[in-house]
DNA sequence: CTTTTGGTTCAAAATGTTTTGAACTTATAA
DNA sequence: TTATAAGTTCAAAACATTTTGAACCAAAAG
């Protein structure tokens, strides 16, 4: 694997950090981008990033759970193999996006236990009023995208060939 | 402060680190919730949360830096007071999701990385996409919040009574 | 069966993060 | 000034997470 990629796969890393994942998570994940090939099996993540056959599998099933990667099998071969997850985009990023609910709920648990509302009471209502608010209009984001993703993608890839003839 | 106010205060540091980030950050937090007071004092913080000056200096700066809580200092009175944010919470969000853009480019400089364009590269081209789409609708419907919170907080304080009727 | 391959598990080691506590800085009060 | 109160800093200690590696298990091949 050439240098460029290794980097790119250690950069990947440190971003994963970045999000709140490990840096074996992020190296995983940037490995299954750079590679050329459709699928990557265990051995190959094992040797390309060098490290332990448990450190792979405890990470694999990580990434497989919070839906960024999906572990693939093959017919009369029994390794498994890795690719980046084809699961909707926005299925995680609900997913993610739930959580707001929880942090609405304990704004309005902590509130409840005040002796009296006050300015600050009003200030917690609007701030988990926000959260809660905002997971459903993720949600119907998200749905929208489905809609407008042809044409967005279009303009996107536009721009990069755009960027590249000016070199 | 009582019993209940307390294990709330544990509940929000168990939450915080849910959400990334350390547990003494959410009990500070959970800790500007529950307090009646108006401002609470970096003094009252450490006798409270039985914690050292040294982590409640450190925490209190991270919260204020990630926008969560806010000093406050009061004429001829030179203790720090701090106060849940009063930032808008949609400042907050744009700030995270803001890491979306970087997502997309790490897809985007791994994609420019593949010896060819594939089934993987189109799929990256997509989940890309989508990330930095969101961004700019995140921004919008945060926007969209100022016009419908009033309404919106209604109904959630409206929904909150009856619950306690019920009781 | 027995062997081999592919992966999982888990305790210990390596690494990282958070908290403490003591020394230090800064600003006000005396 | 000098003294004191309020925070900050930072190295070391406590604590948590991640990674390794060796032992283990399950399934397919021989």
């Amino acid at each position: 694997m050439d240098k460029e990629k290794l980097e790119y796969i250690e950069e990947a890393g440190l971003a994963f950090e970045l999000f709140g994942m490990t840096r074996m998570a992020g190296r995983i994940f940037g490995y299954l981008v750079v590679s050329d090939q459709e699928v990557v099996s265990f051995e190959q993540i094992r040797e390309t990033l060098k490290a332990s056959k448990g450190s792979i599998s405890g990470t694999t099933k990580n990434l497989i759970h919070v839906g960024f990667i999906e572990p693939v099998s093959l017919p009369g071969d029994r390794k498994t193999y890795f690719r980046i997850s084809r699961q909707k985009a926005g299925r995680i990023l609900k997913e993610r996006t739930a959580l707001f609910l929880k942090f609405g709920s304990l704004l309005d648990r902590g509130r409840a236990l005040k002796a009296e509302e006050d300015r600050v009471s009003d200030w917690l209502l609007e701030i988990s009023s926000f959260y809660k608010w905002m997971v459903h209009e993720v949600d119907m984001v998200t749905d929208k995208w489905e809609m407008v993703k042809e044409g967005y993608m279009q303009k996107m890839k536009g721009e990069e060939d755009e960027n590249s003839e000016k070199k």
